[in-house]
DNA sequence: CGACACATGTAACACGTTACATGATTTG
DNA sequence: CAAATCATGTAACGTGTTACATGTGTCG
């Protein structure tokens, strides 16, 4: 649901086309998750589908422009003041990969010594990408949720790998 | 494609039926991410599409089996020894939301507080969890994933909540 | 007997995602 | 002129998810 929210938000501002919405998208939230222009035209149709947003014809370049109703400010009002639970938040991965890996008799060492070089490598790319950057808040705001997110991850897996090693002694 | 994967897993130990599947993947990976059996059968169906898992037959109970293949092996030879990409994971919703609210003129510190209080909750509720736990390996290590994680966050609204007063003022 | 756990499955939908088709306009 | 950017849209698929239908066995 974030596409759906992040796109609702930006038309909250003020009536948008599909193009430029994906271009405010990437512009607010970075280049880490680019957004294809397609499924902006399809999540531009579930969200008036669902009666949040409205076709406003075409502007003077003739270009399709939408606008939030009434239905779609309540809607973006309610994503701001609901907190991101628990369970709303996708499966992780990793953490049932490694666990899968434990009770299953895979080497855990190895799994977590792969992820680990990813991690590392991903996180120097942050960096980099941290220091070349630098345009909007909120794009290095993103950038460092990813570099917190990586650093946990980083911790977690020695933990891991401790609490593996101390486990089959 | 945790599921999918988590799952065969399990086969790759030796051939299960579909209710015994749920519950061997919700002893691994643990209550927070509850399993339903529908989907444990629809994955099941779309793992022998792709020919990773075999129908074989019933048991004397008369319960549908089902087997690994070759090509399922191989699938989780290559799901353990192959890295969780930044690209593989999901759109955070949480940093766009801030994100977005960053961008947008919404009262950043509002959205910040909120979640902040569902986090320190869930955070609580995880190290309840975790102190009557102590049942296996693989769970505990689920447990502790979620606590990094909830932890990173707590850092990373404190982060956002000084950068943007900063940027304020 | 009634409730509950065991057990299997299907239908339908949501969202995210990509590939493709199409055309106008701008710019080197 | 050719390539790139701007611009819109559709078709199709994948996974995750839930709701529903159905039936057996067991235990208080």
């Amino acid at each position: 649901m974030s596409i759906r929210h992040g796109l609702l938000t930006l038309l909250s501002s003020g009536p948008r086309y599909g193009y430029q919405l994906r271009v405010e998208f990437e512009a607010t939230t970075g280049a880490t998750w680019p957004l294809n222009i397609g499924q902006v035209y399809t999540t531009l149709a579930r969200l008036e589908r669902d009666g949040l947003v409205a076709p406003g014809g075409a502007d003077e370049q003739g270009r399709a422009i939408y606008t939030i109703t009434e239905a779609g400010r309540e809607e973006v009002g309610r994503w701001f003041s609901t907190p991101v639970a628990q369970t709303d938040r996708p499966r992780d991965e990793l953490a049932i990969k490694i666990a899968m890996a434990v009770a299953s008799g895979v080497d855990v060492a190895d799994v977590i010594q792969t992820q680990r070089v990813a991690t590392m490598r991903a996180l120097q790319e942050l960096t980099r990408a941290k220091r070349a950057a630098g345009d909007g808040l909120a794009q290095r705001l993103v950038l460092d949720s990813l570099i917190f997110k990586a650093e946990a991850e980083q911790r977690w897996l020695d933990h891991c790998e401790a609490v593996s090693k101390e486990k089959s002694r």
